[in-house]
DNA sequence: CGTCTTACTTGTATTTTGCAAGTGTCGCTT
DNA sequence: AAGCGACACTTGCAAAATACAAGTAAGACG
């Protein structure tokens, strides 16, 4: 299996690359994701639950039933291959 | 529709990297792609025509009925993309 | 003519995704 | 203490994407 196929594994499925570039600008809650992003609530939690098991990001409490998704050092270093991929879908529309 | 968001809906789709990721190392037949990645065939069918519409890549004709994909300037710009979730996929090795 | 290779298509089962509605918990108000 | 609203999900079901298996068309070769 290579590189990019294990890589794809992960965040490979749908939404899962949006959710880490929306958390790349910093931590978010739930409702903030979902608004933001438009993903219906059952992926979402679907994708945090997988993307925490990979070790992408991790939950961090806040009050009683609300909680931050923060990405670890694993999920930080996906800023490269995103800002690249954006990079790309950015010329493609333009040219 | 952010960037990221653009860039998925051309290459987000499931074999559709790996299929680009192949074509970097040079023009490849269908038999070979399909060899190679062990993708369904109706799955190749399906994403070959919708990165040709794309302008990731292009048929050319070699005999009666075979031909080589090869990527576009287009298809070709993704090798850093490719490049640096290859490299988060190498660096992550099972967690 | 029949056979082989190559590049697909077609039919159907299975998995993933999407939409709508419901559940549980806690704080706040009354 | 009871009711209400906000938040973070879960659940049920329909639609779409994907996987698996088999079949088709077209030309070269004998």
């Amino acid at each position: 299996m290579s590189n990019l196929a294990t890589a794809l594994d992960v965040v490979g499925a749908r939404w899962a690359l949006l959710i880490v570039e929306r958390l790349l600008d910093g931590p978010q809650r739930y409702g903030d994701l979902q608004r933001d992003l438009g993903v219906p609530t059952n992926m979402l939690a679907t994708r945090l639950r997988e993307l925490e098991a990979a070790g992408v990001l991790s939950r961090i409490p806040l009050h009683h039933n609300t909680r931050a998704y923060v990405l670890t050092e694993r999920g930080l270093a996906l800023r490269d291959a995103i800002a690249a991929l954006a990079r790309w879908g950015d010329g493609h529309t333009t040219g």
